[in-house]
DNA sequence: GTCTATAACGTGATAGAC
DNA sequence: GTCTATCACGTTATAGAC
């Protein structure tokens, strides 16, 4: 009802957007607060220091990577094709949206200079996001729509491993890149490649 | 002769291992000079600009991979197996050298905010070691050993992709996820894993 | 909840002596 | 080739007015 938006989330989301597009080390408060038309000092009015701002940002991922499972369950609850398309169309999105990387990646890549509390949100999203995948797998394998060796939680993991790797080097060496990418996970497992591949 | 080391190798060495360890953004001039014993303006003499630094940083790591290939050859010139060994090797040492992770995988995960020269050498690097494993891979489905759907250029692809995103996964989960990743690559190649897995 | 102002610090980089 | 000394700048963060 109020014309002025939640500041608070504002903050998020352009944290989210510089996060994946040049890392947390390289992202300043006055990035945000220029971005949004406030001060650098109202920014730590919501965030304090910078590892709360982390912190929080990781797990607004996980919360709604959370929605995004519960709410993709509804509509595609016994199509393992849909579902996994669903999973592969974020990294999409990210693609498309100004080349971004996964956060996850990103954050990994700088592991050892971040806060603690933003590791362990990390963790927490990442290992919830790879359950997800291996159990669509398992899944579609059972239903006979998936071939593949091995366990569904190995096969999840160097999935996740891919697309993580494949937004990077989309970046260096073209969007082309993932498409390619992409369209060789979906052969893997056996299926035709029926999100777009360029 | 002289016991004096070469002072810009020594200053590459270091800035290889701070790379790779928290990115290129989070390690400073003084983080090299401190650990040598020298001081900051020393560095300066040696590399003016970070930029400077940074690309001769990606351009070593090149000529040293052309030169491994080219000893690779010798010594096993008709063993795809053991060239793609090899290869796997690389990224296995790196985890084995306290967890850091693929160059190419930080350069690109901080792309937006590294200087241009330094990207350039990043594409050439990156480009290189593709088209070498793409060989390796296309020869071994020729001799009857790999076993692969699609161009060998677009498996490369993605192996090298997962080997990078199994580095940094490895950072927030543990060694033993870049094994599972190891393991698998390898399964979905029809080969068993040699390469040790735990 | 946002502002002004400022503190405290680290950074990349340069000048000039040795 | 390395040193001392210093500069200009950006950063995270805080105090206190409004």
């Amino acid at each position: 009802m109020t014309g002025k938006v939640d500041t608070r989330q504002a903050i998020l989301d352009r944290a989210a957007e510089l996060l994946q597009e040049r890392g947390f080390n390289a992202f300043s408060y006055k990035d945000i607060s220029t971005h949004l038309g406030i001060k650098n000092a109202a920014v730590h009015y919501h965030f304090p220091t910078k590892s709360d701002l982390g912190a929080a940002l990781m797990r607004r991922y996980r919360e709604r990577f959370d929605a995004w499972v519960a709410e993709l369950e509804v509509r595609h609850a016994n199509d393992p094709v849909k579902r996994l398309d669903g999973y592969l169309s974020v990294p999409l999105s990210y693609l498309r949206n100004g080349r971004k990387v996964c956060p996850i990646g990103v954050v990994e890549a700088e592991f050892d200079t971040i806060p603690e509390a933003m590791r362990d949100e990390t963790r927490a999203f990442d290992a919830r996001s790879r359950a997800w995948l291996a159990e669509v797998l398992e899944e579609g394998r059972a239903s006979g729509i998936f071939r593949f060796d091995g366990s569904a939680a190995d096969k999840a993991l160097l999935i996740t491993a891919a697309l993580q790797g494949a937004l990077q080097v989309a970046r260096a060496g073209g969007v082309r890149l993932f498409f390619v990418a992409l369209r060789q996970i979906k052969r893997d497992l056996g299926v035709a490649a029926s999100v777009p591949t360029g």
